[in-house]
DNA sequence: CCGCATCCCTATAGATACTG
DNA sequence: CAGTATCTATAGGGATGCGG
């Protein structure tokens, strides 16, 4: 697909400026999902197809990886790679943004909070168990 | 309309995850456009139905106003809120994302990097001036 | 000139049923 | 379990119109 312009917010908005790839990118970030059906369960019920077409653009992309799981062969397993972990800051922004205006509860609230606070030593746990992963 | 989640994530994206939303916010925090005209003749070339529609949404939630110009009585003037102007964090950092995973101008990724540093200046910077504005 | 509104057509999103 | 197939609804693109 051709580029609209070279500017790098229009740059970054042609890979996940939909909405439901960075709900995907949220669940795999904080809700611990990895394999089809989860996401599939998302609060929001995004529909399989869609599914099926974000999760194959986001592996051409690059900013996730599938593999079989190993202990159950039929399962695939989900997970972020680098470039997709440097997508957290601005996912952490996004929720901050909410929390200011939109009605949440005190409990998100807190979250984000934290989440924001430790946005820097959470980028390098994340990346951390990336790396230890890909050693396995 | 219905949100589909109270995840604070999903409610921020409900209002500005889709692309052109972000790029006019984008337009009227760095390349100085305020008018119907200006944002009509964005790099990305936006159509007009899209823009008109878009512009009404982002008033209706807040995030930018209108107002007549006081020279010229037959133009209007956007500007972003308070709530809109806090929608620069998550700018930035899809910008610092497209830069670094995207192929951009040394000057773009120069560019980048001073506004992350002086993300909090800007910010401040921008709300005094918003504040300026309504006093006149 | 200005800020849109409208129409028409196409492309993509989305819901649901089904399959290897 | 992880997806396709199929169908419909909606968003988007582009030309043009229109009141101020």
């Amino acid at each position: 697909m051709e580029s609209k312009s070279n500017c790098p917010v229009n740059k970054s908005l042609e890979v996940f400026g939909d909405k439901w790839s960075l709900l995907i990118i949220r669940d795999l970030m904080f809700n611990e999902k990895r394999t089809y059906r989860e996401f599939l369960y998302s609060d929001e019920k995004i529909a399989t197809n869609i599914l099926a077409t974000r999760l194959e653009m986001l592996c051409k992309e690059g900013i996730i990886i599938k593999k079989k799981d190993p202990n159950h062969k039929q399962k695939i397993i989900y997970s972020l790679t680098e470039k997709g972990i440097d997508i957290l800051p601005i996912i952490i922004e996004i929720g901050c943004w909410g929390v200011k205006y939109k009605p949440v509860t005190s409990k998100q609230k807190l979250r984000a909070k934290e989440l924001k606070n430790d946005k820097e030593k959470l980028l390098k746990e994340m990346k951390r168990e990336l790396l230890k992963n890909t050693q396995i």
